[in-house]
This record gives structure tokens, C-alpha cells and sequence, in this order.
DNA sequence: GTCAAAACCGCATGAATATGTGATTTGCTC
DNA sequence: GAGCAAATCACATATTCATGCGGTTTTGAC
């Protein structure tokens, strides 16, 4: 028997779940709150469930900070998101406080039944939409193991200099030069990177990009 | 039509996914071959398949070898590996170089044919093992950094905003807040964080120093 | 020895940023 | 309900940046 506990704050469709759920063979749904801080204080009461079903945006404490504690405290239950979010900052901050499935809210109860028994059986439910930003978590931010700038060795000497957070004035003296002759290297900079500003040199550098 | 190739070496295997996908309907499998030679020779002549499978262990090239050469030539062809290997570096290796699904090789016919559909809509097919040890990736290999910024929640907001490259202008757009407010958060973040200008944060946030 | 690229320099102007000195509202704590 | 942090907004000013234009000198390749 699966336990199954839920944190969400719509009422309507929390009821749904947890009865869609509970009635099913093997999987019971005994708790269902609408805050994460009403979670903790059944968790220290009653018994554990297996898996959390939460979503993200809740009264009081957000549901990514919530992962975060549950975990902490009892890391041997499994959290599932269900939320409407799918923007990457917070898909990621959720696998990073230690969520294991991430499901958006269009799904149907058969499918919430799905990823509750995949999890159980040591699978990680995502939807497809989260799945395909995961992956690409790895196909852009890492493959590109040589970005191959094309900037000369004084045009990335100036870039080093504003990663270190210097102004155009600090570089001119740093490497002996007139303040316009930094000014000249930024410019070819920012043509071959194509951006046009401080910021976006730093973030790409920073980013391995360059 | 999700126009369909194959890769793999095992001839029974290679015919028996062949055929069976290239009965159903709004799939067609024209092309299945035993090497990663033999397909970019395929595709220099022929019209582009949508989606390949492929497998890692091959005569030649590997694979996972196999996957970066196609992605740079063809980089509209996505590509689901069909393997036994279930180690991380191998599936991770995979998706680094473009892979956008990763199947088991024990994944039965019909879901083979769902994870064709599902990534031609968008999805990421994953084995429920592999997606695991995805999200363990992010679980483990990222949440050892706390470096423990006392900013508030908005001036987090304020930093991503800085690291995205915008503005004050545009992160007052992106929050409705006026510009003043914005300018009233640097002042406060610069405070906190001792520094003096947005290269500064920039380059502090990315390196995981807030 | 010519040619192109790289590095250097200067001037000018509008835009963006950094910083100061205010203020109001809200929610939380004691 | 006093005190305080957070978030909001305003106005002002000096500095820095982004970008336009124009140049010279050095250096390596052909």
C-alpha cells in the first residue's frame, strides 16, 4: 500500500485527488492540507506517508522551500510537484531541494495514479514538457565544451578585466592603455558576441560562452 | 507522418522495431541500418528522417560518437538512444551531446512507439530509471552550495534580473515596479553584497556567491 | 612590399548607472 | 502600539557606459 499525502491549496482540487486516489487499489490518501506548514505538524504526529503530491504556489511557505524542509527532516519521502509553473527557474529549484517528479496541473487523475505507482517503483514521473527542459539542461548548458570565440587574446584580457568587475578606467590603467582604446576593444567585443552591454560579456563569460 | 530511422546493429531487433513501427499509423520507418556510417551516408542522398533511434553499442563509430556528428549537421533530427546501458555516464554523455530521449532496451514495442509520438510532440521519452537518475543529478550534484545571501526574496528577483542582462528599465517592466524602486533595491543589494556596480553581482551570482 | 588584422588613440553625445536624501505602506515582533 | 524590516516611489546629480565618427602604428601572411 502506497501512502500518499497532499499539500494544495484549492480545495476542489485537492478533494479530487486525495478521493480519486484513496480509492484506488493499493494507494491510500489520508492526509491532504493546504500548507506546508500544516504538513509538518501531521508529519510529527502520525504516521509518514511514501509520497507528497505539492504544489508550488501556497499560502505561508512556498512549496519549493517546503521540499527543502520535509526533506530534511524525513528524506525518505518522495515529493512530486503538481503545478501550473513551467518556467526552468522553477522546475529546477524544485529538482534541486530534492522534489523526484514534477508534473504540470493539466494532468488527469489517471496519469497522478501513473506517476504515484512509477515513483513507487523507483521512476521519476515528469510531463513531457518538463521532461524536454530537463534535457535540454544538458544539451545546451553543457555540450558546448569549446564555444570558440573569436576574440583576440587583448579582446579577452578586457573581458577578464570587466569579469573582475573593473570599470573601463580601472582596465585602461591595469594593462597601461587609454581609457578610448578600452572603449575601442569593447566595442569589437560586443560586435563579435553580439550583445551591447557590461552585463551580458559578464553572464556569457561567466556562462563558459566565450 | 513522423518520418522514423533506425540505428542499430542487431539485425532480428533492428527488423522487428522497423516493422512494427512502420505499420502504425502517422509513422513511417524508411530506413534502418546497422551503423552510424551508413545513416550519415543515408542522409547525404535521402530525404531527413524526424526522429532516429539509436543504439550506443555499434560497429564504428559509437553511438553516443554518432550523436554529436548528426545533431551538427542535421540539428533538426532528434534522437533517442535504445540501449541496455543504464550508467550515468553513458546517459549522461548521451544527453550532452543531443540526445533528446533515452529509452532501455527491455521498453516494449507499443511504448517505443508512444516515446516516437511523445517526442514529436514536444516530450522527452525517458525510461522511468533513466529519469531518475536525471533528477538525482540535480538532487545530489547541486544543492551543497549554500553561500547564504541574506537578500530578501525581491532582491533575488533583482539579481536574476541583472544576470538576464536587463536593464533598470526592464526589470521594473518585468516586476511593475517603477524604475526608483528598482534603483532602491541595488542600493540595497550592492550594501549587502559590498560591491559597487552590476558587473559586480552579475559576476558574484554566477560563480554561486549569493 | 602590400594587405589585413590587431592594437592603439581621440572626441562627442545620449543613455544608463551609482549614489544621496528623502518618503509611504505593510506586515511582523515584542 | 511602538519598532523594524521590506517593498514601494520620487527627485537630483555625478559618473560611467554605449556608440557614432575619425584616425595611426605594428605585425604577420602572402
Amino acid at each position: 500500500m502506497i501512502k500518499v499525502g497532499i499539500v494544495e491549496d484549492n480545495v476542489k482540487i485537492r478533494n479530487l485527488i486525495q478521493r480519486y486516489l484513496d480509492m484506488q487499489d493499493g494507494i491510500s490518501c489520508g492526509v491532504a492540507v493546504d500548507s506546508v506548514e500544516e504538513m509538518l505538524d501531521y508529519l510529527k504526529e502520525k504516521e509518514l506517508p511514501d509520497i507528497l503530491l505539492m504544489d508550488i504556489q501556497l499560502p505561508g511557505m512556498s512549496g519549493i522551500e517546503g521540499i527543502g524542509i520535509i526533506k530534511q527532516d524525513y528524506p525518505e519521502i518522495d515529493i512530486i510537484m503538481l503545478t501550473v509553473y513551467h518556467d526552468s527557474h522553477k522546475i529546477f529549484d524544485s529538482l534541486k531541494a530534492g522534489a523526484s517528479g514534477y508534473l504540470l496541473k493539466h494532468t488527469s487523475l489517471p496519469e497522478i495514479k501513473d506517476a504515484v505507482e512509477d515513483l513507487a517503483k523507483g521512476g521519476a514521473p515528469m510531463s513531457p514538457q518538463i521532461a524536454r527542459k530537463v534535457i535540454q539542461y544538458f544539451n545546451t548548458n553543457q555540450v558546448k565544451k569549446k564555444p570558440e570565440s573569436d576574440l583576440t587574446a587583448r579582446e579577452q584580457d578586457i573581458v577578464n578585466g570587466l569579469v573582475d568587475g573593473l570599470s573601463y578606467k580601472m582596465i585602461a590603467d591595469r594593462y597601461d592603455i587609454s581609457i578610448d582604446t578600452v572603449r575601442a576593444h569593447i566595442r569589437n567585443i560586443y560586435k563579435k558576441l553580439h550583445v551591447n552591454s557590461k552585463a551580458e560579456v559578464i553572464a556569457k563569460s561567466l556562462r563558459g560562452e566565450i
